[in-house]
DNA sequence: TTGTACGCGTTATCAC
DNA sequence: GTGATAACGCGTACAA
């Protein structure tokens, strides 16, 4: 349904520049400059009479203009498989408050995983020169990508380790979360666990699977090769893996999913196969998404503290845009476990 | 948990521009330029000469120059009140996915529902010369933000109507959303049925709002002011809301959330009374987020297409960008219910 | 067809 | 303290 009806706008006013203001007060530009940047060297009174222009004939510094002089756009490019996504928008908050809080602005692109339009989109972002790129569980193998790490602006990894290049890299602490985890359903007496992975390129995603592995012989758990699901994070994997798991002659008493969208998907597709959750199996989810708390789904999951993360990936790129030559730094957030309803001890057949 | 290691850095190249290919190939920076835009006046194989250069050097146009040349910055600002809820970060999605498609690039800025957020964020996109924007359910009553409402760049509302001034709009069909579910659960035999209310600074809230009192009125429905209630959209108000219905001498038999998250909640507050849904009490939703289908909560809901929302409002500004004087357009997208498993027929008592 | 010169808005440098 | 001028990188009107 469209409408359309005919107003009445202004003749797009020009935009007042710098000179206006000069011309306004009958100062030189560059004293104009300095008075508006608060330099010392301006007579406060000179000051006063621009400020009181700039203002009357609402002057605002362009950016743009800056940017080109500076050579520094004071703005961060973020690349996100999809900001539509619950499990990845904390991420990107937690970079734009503090981008923000340093006078930055951010660029948001989203690669729907997609490695051509990533490509792209980082294309984009450096040919706007942006001061710094975050990159969110993106794909590092490619050439054209390395170029950029290599050559283009400084780089934060989120959730994604370079394997080569040492860059500076935010993650959070896989090992310590599932290792807890573990330990924590061990107790209750499960040990036939089951892992439904994330997608192994992800360097987070294989850190958790092998921690799995580690912890599953160091508590003695049986047979945990066989319950492992090569998965990715989605609902519709959950329940493709539900299938998998309940289609086992001997069902494992526990599965890890490989995030909350992933575990409410294996508690559906389970209870669509008779199971219930926890009574005969119990599932811990990852994230600590907002809906996980809710009485419907109270969902024992591994909390990812996403938004700090983001905005320590912020902190260290704009540090390094201070101080490109600095050490890399590599920041690791715990992670904790959320223990609610999802879990419980196995059944005692 | 932070470590650091020094690593190997290259000493931060300088950027190559077009001058560079000039000198490279020992043509003028004019033709370099022909060239690269592809303009018909060079000849082919100068124009191979410069490609190959351009390529080899890794030459790549800047657009902050490219920008202030153009006094355009192929930019799109938009404002919303967090990315990270899930109920509105589609909207983010349709208006990239359509700005991107046109070359563009979008600048994000939560403002958390915060006035001065807004203004500050509102400024720092104009100061950053975007071509357009994007408001998303913001505040349009302060004078500040009235002030660049009317000389700043060309801007889209996206659920909220300008009072005064006629901006270019996108909405949902509200009346009809809410009209359509209203028969609905008319038919299923409900009379008494409460609502609650977004902030009622929002034109859809309010127009939702109206179309709840008149369709009851039509439909003959009992007392249907006191089953107003005033709310918010989040899930605290659901359990806020929950509470007032449920101590109610006689409660409404079916509730219209304000949205999605607050359906969810107001659910979870009756079952926490005892009020079972929809045994009890059928609960309506509006926005039909992603997890609106999943089994646990199989909620009924009024959809809102979110993302072809954002779509619509990139491309109502990018062709006021192209053609500012346009007669302004309001574009309102089409509602449906979805009937999932919160509703039912009420209690035979 | 190719080259020269200028402007976009700002800020830094250097005379006055 | 203030003012003139150059430079940032690109596009384009105009001259050759």
């Amino acid at each position: 349904m469209v409408c359309q009806y005919s107003g009445d706008r202004m003749p797009d006013q020009k935009k007042v520049t710098i000179k206006d203001v000069a011309r306004e007060t009958g100062l030189a530009l560059s004293t104009v400059s300095n008075a508006l940047a608060g330099k010392s060297m301006v007579r406060p009174e000179t000051r006063a009479i621009v400020m009181e222009a700039a203002d009357r004939l609402g002057y605002r510094a362009s950016i743009v203009a800056r940017s080109l002089r500076a050579q520094r756009s004071f703005a961060l490019g973020v690349l996100i498989e999809d900001v539509a996504n619950p499990s990845s928008s904390a991420f990107v908050r937690g970079v734009e408050d503090v981008a923000n809080a340093a006078g930055c602005t951010i660029l948001l692109a989203d690669t729907d995983g997609s490695l051509e339009r990533q490509v792209d989109a980082m294309r984009a972002l450096i040919d706007r020169r942006v001061d710094g790129l975050v990159l969110i569980s993106q794909h590092l193998e490619d050439e054209r990508v390395r170029e950029m790490l290599r050559g283009g602006p400084p780089v934060v990894l989120l959730q994604r380790r370079d394997p080569v290049l040492d860059l500076d890299y935010v993650g959070s602490d896989n090992v310590g979360g599932v290792k807890e985890a573990m330990h924590f359903v061990g107790r209750l007496g499960h040990s036939r666990v089951g892992f439904v992975t994330g997608p192994l390129g992800s360097s987070s995603a294989r850190e958790r699977l092998q921690t799995y592995r580690e912890t599953a012989e160091e508590l003695g758990f049986r047979e945990t090769e066989e319950l492992i699901y090569h998965g990715r994070y989605s609902f519709d994997v959950g329940l493709e893996a539900a299938n998998f798991f309940a289609g086992l002659r001997e069902p494992p008493t526990c599965i890890f999913a490989s995030n909350d969208m992933n575990a409410i998907g294996l508690i559906q597709g389970l209870s669509e196969r008779g199971l219930s959750v926890p009574k005969d199996i119990s599932v811990v989810g990852l994230d600590d998404i907002a809906l996980a708390r809710i009485k419907a789904l109270d969902l024992t999951t591994i909390r990812l503290e996403k938004r700090a993360m983001g905005e320590e990936a912020a902190r260290l790129v704009l540090r390094r845009v201070a101080a490109p030559q600095r050490p890399t730094a590599c920041v690791i957030l715990p992670t904790r476990l959320i223990v609610r309803g999802t879990t419980a001890q196995p059944r005692a057949d």
